[in-house]
DNA sequence: CGGTAAGCGAGACGGTACGTCGTGTCTTTCG
DNA sequence: CGAAAGACACGACGTACCGTCTCGCTTACCG
């Protein structure tokens, strides 16, 4: 066991100041702005002590999705018993949050970081996506139990679909609002998912 | 016009050397080796001759998506009249060309390459998925005539969850092979797509 | 030949800029200011472009030696015949000069410069103290051919004496003045290279 | 009186460590390689103890020295009655030793050193020179008393011209072997000094 | 056919950021 | 309370690219 401390603890507050650093430059100036030494200066750190933590801008952004600093801030879920009204609900949501321009610039950041990075890759989006995901799979989930959506719904397809289509929307339109698209996606989603035609479905009502 | 032509004409030789540097440099380095430095010396070009045709990296690297020199290189469209097999085999083609990691590589750099500029990454992207939007989209349409699919389908949205999903994966898992998640996603985008349960389709026979 | 020039000629005009900004750092702020840094702030030239002219300090401040941007400004030889008048002023003209705090903070800073670098060093020392041995040297010769001296001196011997006492008491006191030393070594000296006692010698006095 | 002792004693094993680190580094890796992280590395000792002990690497050079760790190691004076041979013998000896490249390595950092911190150069000197110095004076007044030298002669004087160019040529020349200066050296400093011509001398035999 | 104008490879320019290293201080635990 | 360990804020290091700017040369058109 490495238990033993030895030297002076790391500090906390370091730490926590440079996430809140990247978070701010992140969304203020966008990737391009964030660089280690604006990091280290506006958090009142040294660059190494910077580098002790993370071995890169990648590795920051990831770990301050990962914290909350960079929240995804699902949206709550409203459940009003009909599937369709809360996806739709929960989209439109999602996609008003994505209209904001800090958080479009959120996204393109962690796009940035994660093209940097094979390794890093997979870690930002699953951390960035997986309250997104969850909420999703769940929602349909809750479809399937009643009778809503066909028993063998690929749920975690549907859920790349809605996800991938969300941040290529966003990266590719910049700005999402005035497309009307969520009715859209929504339709072709849920028709996707619902009772298979032919079969007796229960009545939700 | 202002055409008349004074002085030495450009390069059509420098152009393309550029942009055989770049992608040579991009699926062989990543976007991190692709530096307009490294451009220009491997292209044998000056480095003003470069930025004299491009403005940026990300253009350079538009417009070597658009010539072709970065292929989609959509697999050819086979037509056997059902359009669930057309989709299967072509979604399957494109998803083993982006399990080559130098396909993965060059997605990364366009990630990387439209989250660097907001101005190009719309025309970036749309380059690139143009022609996969084109073909689905097509394909789809066909699909419609045929009454194999509802006639008021939502083929935007229907291309978008596709090519996001792609992306998303590619970009997200590294690599997509092993998933058997091809049909899945089929199954999800088309049952969507499908004539309404209840409607009676007449067949197109 | 590598005759033929090709790209951009490098700026005289910041090579200029980068020596007078080192000899400016160096009298002001002792060797400890003189960073590369600062040089290149001070000059307002990139820190590539000293490094592309010098590949150290010290090879800097041998060079702002070498052009007189620190000159040893060596004081006029006046020549009133008497080899020890001359001496002894020339010794005290030096004298003076090495009391200024400024001399001293630069001979502190060659010595610096020359400690740092084995092959700077003999370069260094060179250029600097070159005008005072040629100054020495030449008057001593003088000295010689007018039966002032014996004919066998060993004026380079005699120089290094000189030179080296005086850098050596530079270093060590900090401060010169108010040692009446001067006398001491001019007779220390002259006594040795005078005629041979025993030898008909025109006396001196 | 603070005499009473509380808490642990200070370590003198590291504090002999320190020093014997400090040497090390010194004539093996020159003064670019003695650090002070170096020093407590290869001692073994917290960076904090050292700083406790010395402020500054020129203090621990300057104790080391001292302490005879960087010995001057002045060699055994021989006194055969003449004044010359002795001199010449004892030059001899230093010039093999500084001739050695430990020794010009540690007489280079002992400089750098001493360039660094104004307030430490004349310790440095002192305690590195001392031991010449004293020698030399020494036996230069054994040959005022024998009647070899002149009663009035500036052995102060002498003595600096001794050791400043000693200093000045190990430093220059880097390698004063084969110049055959000796000789040269001890002739113009002894002429100087040697009995007024014209005095009578008592026959030293 | 000679002048003029623009493009060309080359590479130096003023900058910014990189990731590393050393400084001197601090904050732990252990002896 | 000293000592080891090592994290801390700071600042300089030497390198890599950025986008711009001269150079001398080449290649067209135009008068």
């Amino acid at each position: 066991m490495s238990g033993l401390q030895r030297g002076r603890p790391r500090s906390a507050h370091a730490h926590q100041a440079v996430l809140a650093a990247a978070v701010e430059l992140l969304t203020s100036g966008g990737y391009q702005r964030l660089t280690m030494e604006a990091i280290a200066a506006k958090a009142g750190v040294g660059k190494q002590t910077v580098y002790r933590w993370w071995p890169s801008k990648a590795a920051i952004v990831a770990e301050a999705v990962l914290s909350g600093h960079l929240a995804a801030a699902a949206s709550p879920l409203a459940e009003t018993g009909d599937v369709v009204t809360d996806l739709r609900d929960w989209l439109s949501g999602q996609l008003a949050r994505l209209t904001d321009p800090s958080s479009t610039a959120l996204l393109r950041g962690l796009t940035a970081a994660a093209a940097e990075s094979d390794d890093d890759a997979a870690k930002l989006y699953e951390r960035f996506t997986g309250p997104f995901r969850q909420y999703v799979v769940r929602r349909l989930a809750i479809g399937v139990q009643q009778g809503q959506l066909r028993p063998d719904a690929r749920l975690d397809a549907a859920a790349d679909f809605v996800i991938g289509a969300l941040i290529y929307r966003t990266l590719t339109h910049g700005n999402l609002s005035g497309q009307g698209g969520v009715d859209d996606l929504i339709e072709v989603l849920l028709a996707g998912l619902g009772p298979r035609p032919g079969t007796t479905a229960t009545s939700p009502g």
